[in-house]
DNA sequence: GATGATTTGTACGTATGTATA
DNA sequence: ATATACATACGTACAAATCAT
């Protein structure tokens, strides 16, 4: 990321032109990261204040969330950050399990074998992680170990779709980590996707990737379901 | 679109108010279409001219076209449509393919009976333009007939990743449908997806859709060989 | 390599449409 | 229902960087 000084205020100021590439990638951070909840209604002059900028590189950076389908531009109305509800996050946690899984696919059919090596080094690497129950630290090495395939695919395209949908679903894949025994579970059926790609059995590893995904997405759920009945939904 | 009066040299007024959707409309069009071709360069001015507005609504469509991938903005360098190297195309039919492969497999598990009468009735319908050789209204007709795939899966987020999908390769998508005897050869297909679709056979679906795609990709890929052996990648 | 021309990046002012009293 | 307040949409002006000469 293109910064220099950390702020005070947790703002911090790119190094020379381009204030909207920096707005953009701030509050992308904030709003995936859940810390700009789903129906915050953002204003033009607020944020051109935060960011020491004026109205024109934010508005900029706004078009670019609104394409990337993170807010709603109402014209004239202003800008609200979108809520996800629960069928639309259902929706897209089938679209991701089933791209996750062509990603497994492919990786079994075409990975190196420095790239075998490398999903394997990560994955046993998370295990100390998973011992100390580590969610957070966890978190990271599955995203690692979750790239580490993607770029096995040996398809640039895919990558970027993957990597975008794995954005909007951020917060809600750190969430499932922390319920029920995931973070040991993550684990197990890593294993057992590691297994399925080191033997060549790509239809086996999109098997298990596709449920893997999908598990992930039903603790999520059943959390949901548990904590907030009446949003989402 | 949001769009009133025809212009002469092709341009059209918006309604009122939001130009930037007006011009980021258009020129995702032109873009698609190949109008204006990959490697140009998009001066701000020019633009603005064009579409008799100023350089801010300009650039606030440059930034939603540059979220969508299909321009790059170097900063302070100017804005050029992203050439799509031979090997990006080939990645992103591969995708495609497999997106609507998905799309298959789900639509068939979930369509309903109306849905399976109207993708039946599309397709039936499109016979009549095969015989006729029509490659344009086939082109227009095919694509209705993936798009009911599309809605059949009943997973909107889906539907709206299809769509983007295909209108980065439209282009291409028409070009491969006036090559060798792809009218014929993709009717041809479509009547089998049908078949396994309406057996409920989604696992075969989803391959003959698959095949289907990389049918076109092939098509596509040799009369790009035999076309522009310097340009693209 | 320096200088002028061109173009981008940002700030700011004004008008218009929306919401509220 | 009308008016008032406010935020957005767009245009214009200026600064800074790139490029052409």
């Amino acid at each position: 990321m293109a910064v220099k000084t950390p702020e005070d205020d947790g703002t911090v100021q790119p190094e020379r032109g381009l204030l909207s590439e920096h707005i953009r990638a701030v509050l992308i951070d904030e709003i995936t990261i859940g810390q700009i909840p789903p129906g915050t209604v953002l204003d033009e002059a607020q944020l051109g204040e935060r960011f020491q900028a004026s109205r024109t590189p934010v508005r900029e950076a706004l078009r670019q969330l609104e394409a990337a389908g993170l807010i709603e531009i109402r014209p004239r109305r202003g800008v609200v950050v979108l809520p996800l509800t629960r069928r639309n996050l259902s929706e897209m946690f089938e679209v991701t399990a089933e791209v996750e899984a062509m990603c497994a696919r492919f990786a079994t059919n075409r990975m190196t074998a420095l790239e075998r090596y490398e999903i394997i080094a990560l994955h046993e690497s998370a295990a100390q992680l998973v011992e100390d129950n580590n969610v957070d630290k966890y978190d990271e090495a599955n995203a690692r170990f979750h790239d580490a395939i993607y770029r096995a695919t040996h398809n640039d395209f895919l990558v970027e779709q993957a990597l975008q949908l794995r954005v909007r679903l951020l917060p809600f894949r750190r969430t499932q980590l922390r319920q029920e025994h995931r973070v040991q579970a993550s684990h197990a059926e890593h294993n057992l996707l590691i297994r399925a790609m080191t033997r060549g059995d790509s239809a086996e590893a999109a098997v298990i990737m596709r449920e893997h995904m999908l598990n992930a997405s039903d603790a999520l759920m059943r959390f949901l379901a548990r904590t907030e009945p009446s949003d989402l939904g």
